[in-house]
DNA sequence: CTGTTAGCGCTTTCAA
DNA sequence: TTGAAAGCGCTAACAG
């Protein structure tokens, strides 16, 4: 194997300068420079990482933990951000945790086996993240959850505001003269963006005035379509006059519109279905998904750059909340003849 | 930090054993291996993974160069594979290349910037592994194409048979009374899986002795929504009598049915379409995609295993074909009055 | 600007 | 069965 010493003999400089140049040093002479890079690329030469990495002990690596794999908005971001971090000198890390599993766990292990410099959440549980955040040091961002709350000083966050978008969604709703709504959201034990836009919903009706029985017309399940599916069977049994169904994920608006399909319901004639995120087989779907979209891009862009950020300088953390957006589709219908009453939101 | 000296120092004996420790030697009495464990465990101690493998100048890493990110197959293998390889020592380094993107170059960059010990590549382009896998030395493994015919020493696959899926698409439509068969793939030259798949159509259509005009009745796109909601169009245009259409994978059907409903088409009642792949959206989509499935699951466990064996004895290459399946949905009719012929294969 | 040198944390002879 | 000591390839004081 080819190490910095030979190097250093054949271009007839020390292992330091070598050393210097590549690591793109300012305190070497453009003859050093130039004759090192020339034997450097003359054998192709790559130094070991592993003991480049010794001394600091720790990585150019960031690591993405994406929580529930099913979650085809974060396979979206996922790419981005690494799309964005390769035009950096970082390399991205990606670890795909279950939906119900403890990402902060799987956070601090990565840590120590992988000693990243940087953590990227693609979802999570604030729970696991008073119990154990604390652990970790380094500059993280939680992407499409809150943490401001959290308060933890390493841990800044992108995300939509989840309240005012299931606020939003229960509103459009009303406006489209739905009175009789259902949803369909995951685990509160698990899925606080859940908890969130549960509670969006419930300002909306309170501000309409119309009651909401949530042991009726909500159901809890996986974000998958498989378990939506069900949610859905259950959810058609126990509250009979639904008009509209709100999904809290596109996936599981699928899931959802497949059950009523298959218990011979039209979408949206007999029963609408709303979305959550705006993925792209929504706009491909049969009916296309009237939905919420989250822009991928933006928050993976917004949440690279400031951990970027966060791990240059040492900021306060940051909280950004990034705008969402309805998507008109087919998939739910006006129960009023004057069609949905405008609403316009940025 | 905490370094292996600190374990020595506490647990009373010399660096050298408590390395023995760690790398489960047998030349260790019963006694210090308890107790430099149980000092181990109390500060849970994890060995510099850098340090560690600064000798050998290696690391635990399986890089798994994932082609095309809208790939939904791939994305299930990637989650299969990962929870394979976690249950080992190794660890998963997930890179995406776009589908257009050579590979190989960067399986090479992967090489010199994380040395992996071995590389998993879902999906593939033969020519650019001809032209630039001569200079990769670690064993590789090849999932969803073959590689049989690469002839490189380091190089297994796992795929199905192509050519014979192709062949058995169109003999399935073909025994569904159709004749006009529009074929939806990827480009040639970019997609060896798409000519293989064409290839076995053409057989298809030989077998049955049914005249196939591919300037007329093919068209080629990226394997996205969009990519196959154009070439839908384009194929409509010119072939205006296809009763149905075969899409080579399920993302393609589903842009290509999406296609026809905007041009007012009916699937399956005006025209059918098959897609390929058994990706969960299938399932969910509407109308029920007919498909013909692979096996992600037995994909990902072929594949890794017989890289894990590849890395341990020095192997000559193993290509495995593995099966594929007729999943029948609701978006191919069958135009005969006796539905389906009965084909069945394993 | 350049070279010398002392480690980074661990594995691995070699000797005891 | 154990310990001492010599590196693995590189970086970073420090001295010139």
């Amino acid at each position: 194997m080819l190490t910095i010493k030979d190097i250093a003999r054949e271009s007839g400089y020390s292992v330091s300068t070598v050393s210097r140049v590549l690591n793109d040093r300012k305190d070497v002479s453009p003859e050093a420079k130039r004759k090192i890079e020339k034997t450097v690329a003359a054998h192709q030469f790559i130094p070991n990482s592993n003991a480049k990495h010794l001394k600091q002990s720790s990585s150019r690596n960031i690591a993405v933990l994406v929580k529930g794999s099913s979650n085809l908005l974060f396979s979206s971001i996922v790419e981005e951000i690494q799309k964005r971090i390769e035009k950096t000198n970082f390399k991205t890390c990606i670890i795909y945790v279950d939906e119900e599993d403890n990402e902060v766990k799987e956070a601090v292990k990565a840590c120590r086996e992988r000693k990243p410099v940087g953590i990227m959440f693609l979802g999570g549980n604030p729970e696991f993240f008073q119990e154990g955040f604390g652990q970790i040091k380094i500059p993280s961002v939680l992407v499409s959850n809150r943490g401001d709350e959290l308060g933890f000083a390493n841990l800044s966050s992108v995300a939509i505001d989840d309240v005012a978008a299931g606020e939003f969604a229960v509103d459009y709703l009303i406006g489209g003269g739905h009175r009789k709504i259902g949803i369909l959201g995951g685990d509160f034990a698990l899925s606080d963006v859940s908890r969130q836009r549960y509670k969006g919903c419930i300002h909306g009706f309170q501000k309409h005035q119309i009651k909401f029985d949530g042991k009726l017309y909500f159901e809890g399940s996986r974000f998958t379509y498989q378990g939506a599916y069900q949610a859905m069977k259950r959810l058609l049994k126990k509250a009979k006059d639904i008009t509209v169904v709100f999904a809290m994920s596109d996936v599981m608006a699928i899931g959802a519109i497949r059950a009523l399909l298959d218990c011979g319901k039209q979408v949206p004639e007999d029963i609408s279905v709303m979305g959550f995120d705006g993925i792209a087989v929504g706009e491909y779907y049969n009916p296309k998904l009237t939905t919420i979209q989250q822009k991928y891009k933006v928050l993976a862009e917004r949440s690279v750059d400031i951990l970027l950020q966060a791990m240059g300088e040492s900021h306060a953390p940051i909280h950004e909340i990034v705008p969402f957006h309805l998507i008109p589709g087919e998939s739910v219908r006006s129960l009023r003849q004057d069609t949905f009453s405008k609403i316009i939101i940025e």
